[in-house]
DNA sequence: CGATAGACATTTGTATACAATAGCGTCAAC
DNA sequence: GTTGACGCTATTGTATACAAATGTCTATCG
């Protein structure tokens, strides 16, 4: 697995715990320990617990009435909530981008499409070159927004376990749509309007909640409630 | 000032950097060290850095590019969009709660507008009581909106500068008005109306926007850009 | 037999000492 | 005079020891 980013004992501590409650090591529920999670990521008690506030604010971990840590649970309606909102709130963002993105960034997304679209197309579809490429895509609408608010927002609906689980699973079809909602999106933002950037990105989000519904096999009642 | 609520030293430090960013003592962009701040809290740099984490994330400090902590910079535009996403999130929120509320929980949000009356049309009128009434209210729409991702997303956009600052601020006319959006909530909740309670807390937001604007005197060509 | 208090174990919270790193100034070489 | 390298200082990062708090088990009393 790839550390590569940082050599920082909070980070290492960050990236082992993830994975430990990701990888399913830890079942819904469970208790951990400070001293676990240390043994487990190698460090002192610390690092771990900054490690452990930043997962608690991502939600994958939570604290008990008085501060024992327990890895979260996520109800169909949690998920589904977190894709309600992050459509929101990425929508806002693509809606801001429009607004403000510069030609350069205009450029630079065309680029990334291009990419997108290769590792799409090749033969089989090179899943991890296309959330790499499709990663860069949106980090650069969120910049482009402009707002320092979304930015530190995002990460938190991003980075969750369901979207790693998730688009893992794509499928062709899905792929090839999602990579005509970037030109659609590139082509909203060159025309300036925030309306049309709106749109397309929450149907965007919405299409991989969907995505997500199928490939988890999960009845699909929780939506129709939504107004 | 109020402590109280906990004797944590991480908590009292929180607090204290709090009040100590927010009183002005700190320009933005003034430098903050940790020894500096566990000095000023009486703690040592343990808890301090617990409550820097927090205070980041709140994004009332902010760290360079690499590790050195700042007092964070809010510009006018940044503002405005605190309220936009606190708008849109705490609509999202109503709506939810429209669907979810308990009878119990409503009666408890109409005792609580008793109150908000009772501070409002006191004379003279007694702000600090409506802040916390408030401040109540809202909680228990959270709480019946039932969405941990909301209950830890709001927090952030709230506890800002500005909403403190603003509140202390407003006039009669807009505590009154606010009064009455407490009383349509609650009628939306108890119709079940979701895009009743969505429209009413948007433009109660929206409204305190305004008030916001007007008691700092900025001039209002920012939100005009908005779709 | 059930409840409750108290001792004990487990876990989290804090302080302090030390290590690593980034910023900054100085001095030397060209 | 400018530039670059070196070392010093300021600041953040980590480990460890200890303190406080919370949960749990058991024994005793009603």
């Amino acid at each position: 697995m790839e550390k590569a980013a940082s050599q920082r004992a909070s980070d290492i501590a960050y990236d082992k715990i993830r994975q430990f409650v990701l990888s399913g090591h830890a079942e819904p529920g469970d208790q951990l320990t400070e001293e676990q999670l240390a043994r487990i990521s190698g460090v002192s008690r610390t690092p771990v617990r900054e490690a452990v506030r930043r997962l608690e604010n991502e939600l994958l971990i939570v604290r008990s009435d008085s501060k024992r840590l327990f890895v979260a649970d996520w109800s169909a309606d949690d998920i589904d909530e977190m894709f309600v909102l992050r459509g929101m709130i990425e929508g806002h963002a693509a809606s801001r981008a429009a607004r403000n993105i510069s030609v350069r960034q205009l450029e630079e997304m065309g680029r990334i499409s291009d990419l997108l679209d290769a590792a799409v197309t090749a033969n089989p579809p090179d899943v991890a070159a296309f959330l790499a490429h499709n990663r860069s895509f949106h980090d650069i609408i969120l910049e482009a927004a402009r707002s320092p608010r979304l930015s530190a927002m995002l990460p938190k609906l991003i980075e969750q376990p369901v979207v790693s689980r998730t688009a893992q699973q794509y499928r062709v079809s899905e792929l090839l749509q999602s990579a005509r909602d970037h030109r659609e999106l590139i082509a909203a933002f060159a025309a300036r309007d925030s309306h049309w950037a709106r749109a397309v990105m929450t149907s965007h989000i919405r299409r991989a909640f969907h995505a997500f519904s199928i490939t988890t096999k999960r009845p699909r009642d929780q939506y129709q409630a939504n107004d």
